[in-house]
Parts: C-alpha cells; structure tokens; sequence
RNA sequence: UCCCCGGUAGCUCAAUUGGUAGAGCGAGCGGCUGUUAACCGCUAGGUCGCAGGUUCGAGUCCUGCUCGGGGAGCCA
C-alpha cells in the first residue's frame, strides 16, 4: 500500500491528498470548536515531525485519539494544509486516524517526550532511535557511509569484503577475540597439555580481524585502487569516550602510490564526507550545531575550504619542545605523541587538521616504508607513516607507504620478533610483481563523532560493544 | 587495567552534626487555550545499587561486591 513519508509531506504543496505512518512525537489537546487534538508525528524520514490535526468530528476522536501517548504508532490520511497556527508552514488535516500500536503502560514507557541523559539513554538503545538525537545519528551515519561508497566508486575504487574471520594471531594491532567451537568445559589436549586447535572449526587459532588491511593489499595489487569498508573488533580492556570492542573501519589501499598520494587521498576524502554530509543533511547538522556542540557546522565548513597542513614527525617533536606547555607525559624523539601532544598540535597550535608523518621506525607497525636515511634530518630512522589529526578527536586516521622491498620487509619483521613464515602470502606480494602503494585506516565511529559532536563514540553506533556492555 | 566521582520515585536531582524521604520533569485525572519546551489545579508513585558491619537508631559512617560516568593507558 502506498503511503507518504514526513519528509515528502513537508516539501508537498498544500491541498494534496496523503497517508502518514509513524509514531506519536506529543499530543496537545484544545477544547477550540468543540475540541481538536494536535499530534506530532515522525516516520524517520527527516529530521521534523508533522503536525496532523484531529478534530472531534472524528468517529474515534474520544475512544482513541484523546487517549494517544508518545511512543504510540498510528496510520493518518487527510490533507495537507497551510497551517493555522505557527511553528509550522504544514499540517495534516486528518479525516481518518487507525492507531496500529498502543504504549501499554505511558507512565513506563522508557522515552517520554522529556530530557534524557545519554547514559540513561544508552540503556534503553532499543528505544533511544526513537528521540530527536539518536534519530539524526543514525541519518548521519548512513549518510557519511554512503558517501564513502560514493567517493570512492566515483574515483574507480572497488569495495573489497575482507574476511571477518582472521587466523594470522598478529596483524600488530591490538588484542582479539578467539573464535572456536571448542567445549570450554572440555578441551581437547595435545600430549603435552596445551589446547589442541587441530581439533578446532579451522583447524588452527582463529580470532576476529583487528583490520583488513594485509588482505586488501593483495587486492591492490591487481585492482589498483580497493579499499575495505567493514567490523572490527579489538579484544582491548579500554574504557574510554573513543573506543569499542567492535566498530568499523574504512581502509583504502593505492598502487603505484606514496605517502604524498596517500594523504591527498585522505583529505580530499574527508573534504567530500563533510560537504556531501553538509548538503544531505542540513536538517541533522543543524540540531547538532544548536544542541549537541554549537559551531560543528562552522567546523566542518572550515576543514572544506582550507588545505590540511603536514608536519614530519621531527618538526612536531620540535613544536612541542618549544611550546613551553607543561607535560605530562615526557616528549622526546623517539616516544609516541601522548593524546595531549596531539591535541595540543591540532588543537592549539595548528588549530586545524594536520597529517604528521615520517615517524620513528621503533614504535610503528613492520609494514610500513622505511624512509632513507637522512629523511627531515632526524635524529634517527623513520619509517612512512601518517596520523591524522582533528581538534576533538585526537587521532582519526592512521596510514602509511608499504613496505614495498622484499629484504627490508623481512628485517623488520624479524626486528619486531615476529616470524617471516606466518607471513608468507604477504610476502609472496614482494616476491612477485612488487609495487610501491600505501593506505590509511579511518575509524568510522570517530568520524561520526567529529561530525555531530556526539561526546561518546557509544552513542554513535545502534548498539555498542564495549567491555562487560552486549546487552542488546 | 589504573586514578577520581557517583548509584535515593519512570527520568534528573535534594535530604543540616547519623533521628525510618522531598522537588522538578514525566505519567493519570480535571480546567484553560489553534496548540507546539504550553499554562493552572489535584492524584498516584520509593526494600534510598547489592551483601555484611558499627550504632538505641543508617539514605547518611565502615568493608566488600556490582553498575555507571570523567580522565589516563592501549589504539581507530
């Protein structure tokens, strides 16, 4: 059966003919011309509700209509018309008012139409979607995904599916989850006591992926441009405003490419999610902009129309040293940034984003290009790495140059302890047809967050994974 | 995982030096109003996170546990 959304209905000339469905905002009652009811009503479609209009000539008005509570779903078909009262150019004259669905109990019902904390939100995610807030993140949230989709098909990316399941137990990026059909009551051993995977689904250790990054090179090297777009999950005990358990990542990986090419890729891509997000979604923007952190907005429009400026790591160190800030945390070439030397480049010093790049070789990941020696003059080796920093956020985007030369490659991984041969296939891509390329990783729940303001990354996913929180 | 702070009506919070609980919002009912963060009146609603302990007496003090928040580390 066909029927209109909010949205339609909003933009609609008045006098047509239309059927809404979707759930109770509020309803205010007046006794004027005998009694008439005025309901909010949202679909999700936008950022607005409607106001239909019921009058007591409506067969049901008493039995149903003055009994409607927030929460309550109904079908409505009337006419549009300008409205009469103000706050609204439209409203719905309603001819016929079917309520589909009651709230069984209004006094617990768990979102009435009331301020609400976050916390307490987040314990009613099943429900929350449903206020003001959650229901414009989540249209951002689609918004910004489908827009990397379309920034990156329109440049001739293609989207590649990266296993979920990994069996490599060190893609150097954090802890995992196991995955395995074994009894834990009852594990199988080997004659020498330890766990015997052999007899697991995989026959091996399984985990869930930490990143998709070593299986979409392999893919570069044959499509050019790919990039994965997926979960992951990260087994690490931390309890922070910017980490879950599972969240998604986006990771494009280039061929024929290098640090340079990889950080022009990731800001004209962020310049695309912000404008594209600016221009779909200018209703949701401008709630985040008035209630969740005034001036987002300016903020976004701001990164659009200025170029990102990079600093080597060594220069950043330098910038540091000589801002006479009082540290925590020692700075030094050769230490990772703390998150108050980030902010404080990014949001103090530079006051924009900033890709710092070239880091020491000891404290990044074995796959990334060692620069040559001399490289920004520093003190010590460098390897091609990238970070991109957003004022709010800290770090958004974590990318390099790949290590492209078969012997550096395994030196380094010998460096970090680790054993060529679990490497094997990832090697196999130096041995054959080698290529210099380079890719980034973009958490996608911290792009969310820097877009809407949103102070917690749990709120801006439907249902977050966190340590000792899966209830829903 | 570490450091701080908190857990009292459906929600947000009060409760003097320990003396068996209040408000606002929400909800229900009534009044008023083309209403829209409405307004006025009335009503209902609480094993004060859980378990011990101190005390004549504990929401208030002590211990353990648990849940939530902020910050840090790890990172995206």
């Amino acid at each position: 059966m066909a029927w209109n959304t909010v949205k339609q209905a909003l933009s609609t000339e008045p006098g047509a003919q239309i059927t809404l469905k979707g759930w109770v905002r509020t309803r205010r009652d007046s006794k004027a011309g005998g009694g008439l009811s005025f309901i909010q009503l949202h679909d999700g479609t936008c950022f607005d509700a409607i106001q239909v209009v019921a009058k007591n000539d409506l067969p049901n008005y008493e039995s149903e209509i003055q009994r409607l509570t927030t929460g309550a779903s109904l079908v409505a078909t009337g006419t549009l018309v300008e409205s009469k009262g103000k706050g609204q150019s439209v409203e719905m004259q309603a001819s016929e008012v079917t309520v589909v669905g009651w709230v069984e109990d209004p006094d617990t019902y768990p979102v009435p139409q009331k301020r609400h904390t976050m916390e307490y939100l987040r314990e009613q995610a099943h429900l929350r979607v449903r206020t003001n807030t959650f229901g414009a993140v989540a249209r951002v949230r689609h918004t910004l995904a489908a827009g990397i989709h379309r920034f990156f098909d329109e440049r001739g990316f293609n989207w590649i599916h990266t296993p979920i399941i990994s069996t490599s137990d060190a893609e150097g990026a954090g802890q995992m989850f196991r995955v395995s059909t074994l009894d834990l009551e009852n594990l199988p051993r080997t004659p020498e006591g330890r766990v015997d995977y052999d007899q697991d689904f995989f026959g091996r250790e399984a985990f869930l992926t930490v990143s998709g990054q070593l299986n979409v090179e392999t893919y570069c090297e044959a499509l050019s441009r790919v990039y994965t777009f997926g979960p992951t999950f990260r087994a690490e005990n931390s309890n922070t405003s910017r980490h879950l358990a599972e969240f998604w990542m986006i990771e494009p990986e280039i061929a024929f490419a290098d640090l340079a090419d990889n950080a022009r890729l990731a800001e004209d891509m962020l310049k695309y999610l912000f404008a594209d997000l600016l221009e779909r979604r200018a209703d949701d923007m401008a709630f985040f902009d008035q209630h969740i952190e005034p001036g987002v907005v300016d903020r976004l429009k701001g990164i659009i129309e200025s170029p990102f400026k990079t600093v080597t790591y060594t220069e950043a160190i330098d910038i540091l040293e000589k801002s006479g800030k009082k540290w925590e945390f020692r700075v030094q070439w050769g230490s990772d940034m703390q998150s108050e030397h980030e902010r404080y480049l990014t949001e103090e010093h530079f006051k924009q984003p900033i890709h710092v790049i070239n880091y020491p070789k000891a404290i990044k990941a074995f796959y990334m290009r060692l620069n040559d020696a001399g490289t920004d003059n520093a003190p010590g080796e460098t390897v091609a790495a990238m970070d991109t920093l957003v004022p709010g956020i800290g770090e958004m985007i974590g990318g390099s140059q790949r290590e492209e030369r078969l012997d550096v490659l395994d030196q380094r991984i010998r460096e970090m302890g680790l054993d060529p041969q679990e490497y094997w296939w990832y090697r196999d891509l130096r041995r054959y047809g080698t290529v210099p390329h380079a890719g980034f990783g973009l958490g996608f729940e911290r792009l969310i967050q820097f877009c809407t303001g949103m102070k917690n990354i749990r709120d801006v996913i439907p249902f977050p994974r966190a340590p000792r929180q899966a209830e829903f």
